[in-house]
DNA sequence: AACGTTTTCGGAAACGTTTCCGAAAATAAT
DNA sequence: ATTATTTTCGGAAACGTTTCCGAAAACGTT
């Protein structure tokens, strides 16, 4: 490929490259008439600054980078979206990494988009390991990082989560006014907070309303996983009344189990299943979920994010809790 | 923040850069012993090469840039997978832009990934539009470039396409096997070839059964589309026998509107999707579908693309057809 | 007409690498 | 010991920008 650059530009309308440089950054001095002359020229020729040269020189990209955990539940795809919106109407470009839940394939990750130089990073753990020494590092360096979902503990940066202690208290809430009171609760794995915070919902809830908790147990966050759950629960024959899951993925893959095996979903298991999937809606039984603010949470992400790189220097950490909603639907109510 | 740059340790072992460059990149003249003390030394200040830089001066990223339309149905990310393992095998970077089915933004992301120096595209079109100009410019600029499964019709290069006339065809005469006439045929938009190579299938399916064809309709790809198809429908009234959808998404938000409607399916209208998700087998009633080898369909554009970038210069553009299957399940099959 | 301001521009250094060229050092050949 | 050859390295240019510094040109003031 080759590419027009600045200089040729100068060497076709004989000024400097300073002064072409100059034309496309408007805050220097430059007579109106030659900027007017450059820039036609340049668009003439079909000339594109190149952010690489410019990257170099400036030690800044104008890019951000966000790493997530998986983009096959819609889930972070929609976060990502709202991430999106709002970089961009700031003139950031935004590029993408997956991790695929693995927390060395994530902070490889990280350091690529670090050596390429991006303004910030906005990061969702990977589930398994929890290695964040590298995380600690980068805020001592000042790198604007905003953690959102599944965020790290004792890390001073911004972190935008979900109130999952009051939904997973709602949720489990809801179960026992249905009448259930052998909930099984099934969280991710247990590094991420928000697995504690649910925990803790789940426990006040039973508290609250002064019966023994279920049984508890963690997973993925695939469908998969709910399968190989339900598969054993159907094994060692210990079927609870209610089933708190981890999230709908793996809710679906435990109903699929379920009904093949001859349970009736939800008059002989009900289940809730966690952050909202347009497929909620359209499985059958349809699926009690606690639904998150997807597309908010990019927003908010990218806000605190944009805040960071505005006051450079002083950084106030900040947390941002945003609420949910729990749609109620087939799966977790009898009809009697 | 601040980096560590190859002239710190040229200092620190006062040796040059040139040095120092040689001891990382293997291929040039170096003691072996010196360039262990470069390498030992590097790694205890933290250093780590500047890809910006290197960009800039050898004219090549090792960046590949993959653009997609959406990610909201596990299709492109399964894709988007398939691409990133045989990819980063030969160590390449992978970054991913989403044009969100807009054909002006999924340009400027082209442009944009190509003023960062990718070394390469792979690239699946938007639905709406079909500026192919810019990409013309682009091959004729020997930029390699890969298109997979949403292809332009006349640009000379590599593509890798599913064999969407074969399995509409299988799909459609599935659904004549059943018993079923009237099959409305719903494909992506009239841009898309494989709009067209589905028409012909479901045209010539029809030709060989001798039976009239049905009604033609196209949509997007959105569950959204599919619930705006067929409440239209309903309200007209003109309920066909069968359905031949765009994709999974499509058929899930059409049989929600009918089932809501007191349809019965596939009793009252039989349902095929296209592109097999994960859903298809967890809805109620479970989907048929035309499963396409996603992961596929990644590793050979990724390969292609490989090829292109090896043989640099001379580049014979290859079309390769993949294969699917039809997953029959219960929303198309009647039983009698 | 002489001077002081302001506007506009050119030259050059810098960002962090790679790579070419040639020289010094080490080794081999006579 | 002298020369020829090879190995190893340093210096400098280059990649395409931005930005600092200072000078020329244009203008205004007396």
């Amino acid at each position: 490929m080759k590419y027009v650059t600045i200089k040729d530009i100068a060497k076709e309308l004989n000024v400097a490259v300073s002064t072409v440089s100059r034309a496309f950054n408007d805050k220097y001095d430059i007579k109106p008439e030659t900027r007017d002359r450059i820039l036609k020229k340049a668009a003439e020729m079909g000339y594109r600054p190149n952010p690489i040269a410019r990257k170099l020189v400036q030690q800044r990209s104008f890019n951000i980078g966000i790493i997530i955990p998986e983009f096959e539940n819609s889930f972070f795809p929609q976060v990502i979206m709202g991430a999106q919106e709002v970089l961009y109407q700031h003139n950031y470009q935004v590029l993408i990494m997956q991790s695929n839940e693995s927390i060395d394939l994530e902070i490889q990750n990280a350091k690529t988009l670090v050596d390429n130089m991006v303004d910030g990073l906005i990061i969702s753990l990977s589930g398994v390991g929890n290695n964040l020494s590298y995380y600690k590092e980068l805020t001592e360096k000042k790198m604007p990082l905003v953690f959102f979902n599944r965020v790290p503990e004792n890390i001073e940066t911004s972190k935008v989560v979900f109130d999952d202690y009051k939904w997973a208290f709602f949720a489990t809430e809801h179960l026992i006014h249905q009448g259930f009171e052998d909930i099984l609760f099934i969280s991710g794995p247990d590094e991420l907070i928000l697995s504690k915070n649910r925990r803790r919902g789940y426990d006040d809830a039973h508290k609250k309303h002064r019966i023994p908790t279920g049984k508890k147990m963690t997973c993925g966050f695939s469908m998969q996983d709910g399968v190989q759950i339900a598969k054993n629960l159907i094994s060692k024959n210990s079927i609870p009344r209610a089933i708190l899951a981890a999230n709908d993925a793996c809710a679906i893959g435990m109903i699929r189990v379920f009904k093949d095996s001859g349970f009736k979903i939800p008059e002989d298991i009900a289940i809730v299943g966690f952050s909202e999937t347009k497929m909620a809606a359209h499985i059958s039984p349809t699926l009690t979920s606690v639904e998150q603010p997807t597309y908010e949470i990019g927003k908010a992400a990218a806000q605190l994010l944009l805040e960071q790189l505005q006051n450079k220097g002083i950084h106030i950490p900040q947390t941002i809790v945003l609420n949910g909603r729990l749609n109620v639907r087939e799966s977790s109510v009898v009809l009697s």
